[in-house]
DNA sequence: ATTAAAAATGTTATAATATAACAAAATCTT
DNA sequence: AAGATTTTGTTATATTATAACATTTTTAAT
């Protein structure tokens, strides 16, 4: 089913700009709708994290912001980051300690935390990615049949999940 | 189902010298049925990572030997971990930066990697983790039934996987 | 047994990732 | 405008991980 992967993978050509562009619009919104203040600091570190479609280490993206803020520190981005990741506008890829802007914060602000809250988005991470090794592109999935079968698993185990880190490494069609 | 966590989660109280003693056994019989040296610092790290049954950092593994071998280096430890976690007998928790032992090492020396072979364990990683943010205990399982969603999702996107960071943390049922 | 090759360990240095702590500035509330 | 809160600036340092090369130990071949 080839025709899947292009849904999920990137494809090498698309329009990049208007991806950026979207993707700050609505964490616009988002920011605007829950009252939270998406500074300039905030806003460029997303702009940074859109603008290359791999995930980018804390230190990258410093440097980059370095290039129009001289004074940046590694608290100016890990400060931005934090909020970000809260906010669900970016992920952390743990098994690569590098960020990737989120591919649908529109799941996250709905009513999708069951009203718990302990500060981290409602306690919930909805995020499940397939990176591939030869190219590092990253996709974000969010498939309720997998969500469901976790939940299920964690359930059956006893635990109440709060938060997961679902990363499935390999090669994406176009690299084989 | 209470009576299920109890097969995931360690109770409190175990007889945990035997815990100890047994996973350095199958280590010792997978080693030598691997034909790989499993020598006295290797062994003792595993011993260390098993005397805790939390995950334990890198540093922390560093602190424990340096009490009898005043010698040891960060090097020392993380050559000791890339080989037991190559070897499967010890796994990363990613989104802890710690390490834990391998529940059930055997599973993995048999022919459950398909042949391939990228020097990365056969590319198979098939540890699933229950992480308890309360209590620290981590559970590891493997479910037959995740990772067939797991394969069937990667799939379906066009990602041959190699690898998967599967962790599921919450508050496990003694913790609640 | 001797020796060359390979693997493991020792050792020093440094890279990469992340946070603590407190001061200053900006913004929000009243 | 004043006080409270949040954000940012700044310096320092903690934590996690690897590079590079020397030495020792083990293996395998002769």
């Amino acid at each position: 089913m080839p025709a899947m992967s292009k849904l999920v993978f990137h494809r090498t050509r698309h329009n990049h700009r208007r991806c950026i562009a979207d993707a700050l619009r609505q964490a616009d919104d988002i920011c605007r709708r829950k009252g939270i203040r998406f500074t300039r600091i905030r806003r460029r570190v997303l702009e940074l994290i859109w603008a290359e479609h791999r995930p980018l280490s804390a230190y990258a993206l410093l440097q980059q912001l370095r290039r129009e803020k001289q004074n940046a520190e590694p608290p100016t981005v890990y400060r931005a980051l934090d909020f970000l990741v809260e906010n669900c506008l970016v992920h952390k890829i743990e098994s690569l300690n590098a960020f990737i802007g989120c591919s649908h914060p529109q799941h996250q602000s709905s009513g999708r935390n069951n009203g718990r809250n302990d500060g981290k988005n409602g306690g919930r991470h909805i995020g499940q990615f397939l990176i591939c090794s030869d190219c590092r592109q990253v996709a974000e999935i969010s498939d309720a049949k997998l969500q469901r079968v976790i939940d299920a698993t964690a359930s059956r185990a006893g635990l109440q999940a709060m938060h997961h880190t679902i990363e499935i490494t390999g090669r994406c069609s176009q690299c084989r």
